[in-house]
DNA sequence: TTGATATGTCAGCGATCGATGACATTTCTC
DNA sequence: GAGAAATGTCATCGATCGCTGACATATCAA
């Protein structure tokens, strides 16, 4: 899931602790904060702590990743990486 | 690149914006702040603000990607998926 | 060195964080 | 529906945010 907004972040940890079958307050003492902090973050608050949300991210074991994203072609629809398309093209060169 | 703390982010930050040639003050400018939450968010600071933090990223083109981490298997080194690696068995196998 | 540029440090300030605790509302199981 | 559980809202409070502006160090070229 690529992260844009705060509001997105919080979609992400919402949706992966209900998939865990956790309840804010006991998520919210798992990370240490409140269970207010919960339901502000998971709302989109934008202000949230850099450090909190990364706990928060840790305990439910989602890992993030920062790359340098490649620009897209104008007007071109974002297209994930077809690594079959690649392979295939590798074999093409080859041959 | 795993992002775990603040201080691995604002390293990914710094080398970026290295990268990129661009100065804090310039970069602060893009992004909406001071030049001195650039020299906080950078060393690694932890109450940073969420919203901030993204549009850092964003104003360096770096994308973030949240996913929920397969544990790696016990004693395992972490590896890297090597484009090129697969590319070279691919034509190895068509030869 | 001198000068220019980049980066780091400090103090002061208004704004807002996150914690707490109580209460309200929604969402479930019976 | 009744009751319980989960979630959302509100006010208060100390702590700390990020901003400003000035000054202090690098860092590098002429």
């Amino acid at each position: 899931m690529l992260i844009r907004t705060p509001a997105e972040l919080g979609a992400v940890l919402r949706d992966r602790r209900k998939k865990l079958k956790l309840d804010q307050s006991t998520f919210a003492k798992r990370i240490g904060v409140s269970r207010q902090w919960v339901i502000e973050v998971e709302h989109g608050h934008a202000r949230a702590e850099l450090g909190l949300i990364l706990r928060a991210l840790d305990a439910l074991d989602i890992r993030l990743d920062a790359s340098t994203e490649q620009a897209p072609a104008r007007g071109a629809t974002r297209q994930a990486i077809d690594i079959n398309a690649i392979v295939a093209k590798a074999r093409k060169k080859k041959a």
